[in-house]
DNA sequence: TTTGAATTTACCCTAACGGGTAAGTGACGG
DNA sequence: CCGTCACTTACCCGTTAGGGTAAATTCAAA
């Protein structure tokens, strides 16, 4: 099953699976709601999930068709990424992740494995997962925070908005910086942005 | 011609564009100076261009072909997209740009026209191009402060990185907080990235 | 139950930031 | 030749940010 909101990159990726004689496209959808319908009726060995979909993201897709069928094999297929979409995605359940210029080899490879029960991930994937690890999860008030701080706010007003003191958002101001190992919250603001912390819009 | 570096997401827009009786592929490259040498020797009506491309930017090849042949239709096709990717396209003489997941009709509609000579925009784009206009040119130096203060550089590091005293470099800043409007450097940092007048990497 | 992490607040203090104002230089175009 | 603009520097002054330290509360996990 392909899941992808760009008809032309499906209808792309369905003609490059179907040149192999041991792939079928059995479904394929551009919209979130859509897809758990399509997965629940075809029921698809493996699915191909963008990340990035118009509604529901990929991540709860995919955690949404596991709660109901934890068997179910998902690839992330996606173009941009950052090191925490890979975790997220990865969490969610995901068994691959791959970027959108896989050669078409490396992507019939990996339905297969897939397929075959395997979890495998592309070097370049497995090392920024890695990174990821490695960062310190933030807190619920931190990530709530940095997410203030990243919309230009100062600590003044991120206290007003979160009603606690300034002391307060300092506080967690400095944890933060020393979790994302900034020194200043311009840096904070970017690495947040850079890692995928925190998103734009 | 097409230029994108999906092989998939080629493929896909090949079939759509072959579905179409009067249009046709003449050719195909996800590669940035094969697009140079493809394009004298097939001489296509029209281009579809991706922006992102690996090593030469979408801008630089429609540059190019643009310097030989200023008779080149060139239509940007591309995913993500910040207001100034979208002001240096145009910029750059594309005569038209379209997101990825625009339908099928008005892709080959946008074709036929800038076939035909003409130069449109979709309401989005043209919107977001007209807030771009609004937004008022950084001077040189002060696109490199702000290249700096977007990397987290305090101002005694901005203004060691370029010789010159860190009086000079709040002068800069505070012009640039004024024509981005923006009250502090984290928003103006935000806001560089979003606009894309700053990459991150 | 106790340990630990998250959350909250406070105080002190220094460094950095940012607004306002003024002014000198060189370059480029009308 | 003169105006405009980019670039440069300087000074004053108030606000903000960020480091260090300490401590109370709550809540969940060991």
């Amino acid at each position: 099953m392909l899941v992808d909101d760009h008809p032309a990159f499906r209808k792309g990726m369905a003609a490059l699976i179907e040149s192999e004689t041991d792939l079928r496209v059995v479904a394929e959808t551009g919209n979130g709601s859509e897809a758990l319908d399509l997965f629940r009726r075809t029921r698809p060995d493996v699915v191909l999930m963008d990340l990035r979909l118009p509604q529901m993201g990929g991540v709860e897709i995919t955690m949404a068709i596991r709660k109901d069928y934890p068997d179910a094999r998902v690839i992330v297929l996606t173009t941009f990424d950052t090191d925490e979409d890979i975790y997220r995605a990865m969490q969610s359940g995901a068994k691959s992740f791959l970027l959108k210029d896989t050669s078409e080899e490396e992507l019939s490879a990996t339905i297969r494995a897939v397929h075959a029960g395997q979890q495998t991930l592309p070097p370049k994937v497995a090392e920024r997962l890695a990174a990821r690890e490695e960062r310190a999860d933030l807190s619920e008030r931190e990530l709530q925070v940095l997410q203030l701080l990243t919309k230009g706010r100062s600590n003044k007003e991120i206290a007003s908005a979160l009603t606690v003191s300034e002391d307060t958002v300092k506080a967690h101001i400095k944890h933060v910086f020393t979790k994302l190992d900034v020194q200043d919250r311009t840096e904070a603001a970017i690495t947040a942005i850079r890692f995928g912390i925190v998103h734009l819009d």
